[in-house]
DNA sequence: CAGAAAGTGTTATATCATAACAAACGAGTT
DNA sequence: AACTCGTTTGTTATGATATAACACTTTCTG
């Protein structure tokens, strides 16, 4: 994954990718990339933004994939463990992870006028919250960094 | 506010002193700073932790200050509007700002053992997000930045 | 004081998420 | 192929978080 947060880049080639980095991990992990993982990871990647459960659930629903709030969220859950699926706690909403199979504390940057989200690779070890945290003896163990905007796009058409 | 995240304190005199800055702050900009707004403050302070809006709402009801979700809801969003009350997204809860006043970019350290939240100082324009905004041209207007992990105390303890 | 603005009380409902249990499926074994 | 254990899915029900809308009251301002 090279291209960065909103530059254009040809998406039908980076879903094709991450689809297939998936496959390989279940693979290797001997973990099950069933029809329901597979389609919700699918569409989180074909939207170039945060889609909340219930939207991902009514495009599961509409293709006879299951119905109910559980179906969504455990797919959801599954890829989140894997690393394939991060949620924005700002918008209780998942995206597709752009930087799959790397270990990364990643960081978001939510545009509010077009909703699109990009990813960037933050290093949990420094920056000054890492600081602050060694300071008064925290341990981090997960971080959640998100800042929301207004993408290059929005911002030069309006 | 001098005294640093997890740092024993003298906890009645922080209360007293930041409820008087919000009074003075509304004073100054012609704010009204009613029964329930107050309250919803007093209850953060005195908590050093995170409370639900639903927690918050039950206290204010005990006291007989309104019992609908509302309520709750419009005194957290006050507060929030004049920085003396901070949301942490991941716990949907709401805490008392340690640094009112201060224009500031929050960041938290939410310990998942005893729930307590300490605040840190975030310069928002420097760190790694800061730098990848930047190159992707996005422009930040809010940050959310949010640790979890172990507070000193519970460390010691277990 | 009168009118306007802001805040509160209340009903109803939207939105996000999980518990619990039964049925189906999948991978490995006999 | 049938067996069996663990995983996944389907489904019902409910819990948890949050807001819309409107009537009423309080506070501000002229």
């Amino acid at each position: 994954m090279s291209h960065s947060g909103f530059a254009p880049h040809d998406h039908s080639h980076c879903i094709a990718d991450t689809m297939a980095a998936a496959e390989a991990h279940c693979a290797r992990e001997k973990l099950q990339f069933t029809k329901v993982r597979r389609r919700v990871l699918e569409i989180l990647l074909s939207e170039h933004k945060a889609l909340g459960a219930y939207q991902i659930l009514e495009k599961l629903g509409a293709e006879g994939l299951g119905s109910q709030p559980p179906v969504a969220y455990r797919a959801l859950d599954f890829l989140g463990r894997i690393g394939f699926v991060h949620k924005i706690e700002k918008l209780n909403a998942y995206v597709a992870c752009s930087q799959p199979g790397d270990a990364h504390a990643p960081a978001f940057m939510i545009c509010r006028l077009c909703d699109s989200v990009a990813e960037a690779a933050e290093s949990p070890n420094d920056g000054s919250l890492a600081h602050a945290a060694q300071t008064a003896g925290f341990t981090i163990e997960k971080t959640v960094v998100e800042a929301e905007g207004v993408c290059p796009d929005c911002r030069t058409r309006g």
